[in-house]
DNA sequence: AAAGTTCAATACCCTACCGTATGGAAAACA
DNA sequence: TGTTTTCCATACGGTAGGGTATTGAACTTT
């Protein structure tokens, strides 16, 4: 008889699950995309609950903001940490993670809060860090490989700036051979 | 005692007039803050007169990307009939007028629009169109300087991917002396 | 001059949101 | 068990903006 079952009692959010739902919405469709009351429907609630988790939209901003830079900095630091003889490889794989086919809903979170950062303060400062702590990484990586640190430098901002760029080309049709393209291409970045 | 002078008696908008207005909004906001009111009020009429020019506002986005593929085409057409000989400095040349700090309203339009074409079919046609041409163009300088096909190609991705990357990139005091990094790069991507 | 054409102003209606105020149910606590 | 805290729903007011309908003014054509 009682239906009870089909809606959750209690649904329990906290701030996490928020957040998470915003950074989905942010991967989907963007920044200015990400309103509280879309949001507040995706979980399933009304954004009653919204505000009393956080102040404002401002606040959630934030939220997403802190949550992805704490996130990607732990990242680079967890992959860079490469045994001795493995630097090409790290760095390869630096390459590999934002240049292929893989990763799209990362690819895709990034792409957002960088052309967020082309309006919002907040997501430069979140930008500049995540940025510096890479090409810091990449850096000692190339110096690790014996590259002088000029040459080290360039090849970093070369190497990030052809990882994200690429996720904005829209090469339709150009090479048959994409990946053997990409293949050629990290190998000469990494060296 | 008549102060007529003070507002133009006739405004007299084309399409034209309306379309780069769209684009300086484009440049300056992104896609999303392209709205028919605003940019309204900014040519100083009311969005009854936008109506009599556009159907609605997505005739408005389409004939903006329909402008924007038109001018890149002619553009990069126009700066790789080079005489034989200046292909490396044609090549060069195109990363400096993207990789510089000049031409920066020409980089923030193709970053909206790049961006854009992330949600918006249209605007990856558009996108797609100008890459393609952009690639070919650069492939073809590549080859007359005597490279092969396949590293043509590659080439030149990494040359349009790094291009776009680098608007991307926020190195906050990374390298005392970027200039010259971006320097040591054009070189190493031109050859 | 009369009529038609062109471009813009005004007044609406409608939707999507943000933020607040308030109430209510469930859980935790006393 | 009664109270407090936690989390969410409902209702509301306000702004921004898309699109339509209508009117009107200026310019062009006949």
């Amino acid at each position: 008889m009682e239906n009870k079952a089909a809606k959750t009692p209690r649904t329990m959010l906290d701030r996490d699950a928020w957040i998470k739902g915003a950074i989905a919405i942010l991967a989907e469709h963007g920044a200015e995309r990400l309103r509280v009351e879309v949001l507040a429907t995706r979980l399933g609630v009304t954004k009653g609950s919204f505000y009393w988790h956080f102040k404002d939209r401002r606040d959630l901003q934030d939220a997403v903001l802190e949550f992805w830079k704490e996130g990607r900095i732990r990242d680079i630091r967890k992959q860079t940490q490469s045994e001795p003889g493995g630097e090409v490889a790290a760095l390869l794989h630096t390459i590999e993670v934002y240049a292929s086919a893989r990763n799209r809903k990362g690819i895709a979170i990034e792409a957002a809060v960088r052309s967020w950062a082309r309006r919002d303060p907040q997501a430069v400062e979140a930008v500049e860090a995540v940025d510096a702590e890479r090409l810091a990484c990449s850096c000692r990586l190339f110096r690790a490989c014996g590259l002088p640190e000029q040459e080290a430098q360039a090849r970093s901002v070369m190497l990030y700036a052809y990882v994200f760029g690429v996720s904005l080309l829209r090469p339709g049709g150009f090479a048959d051979d994409m990946d053997s393209l990409k293949a050629w291409i990290a190998g000469h970045i990494a060296r």
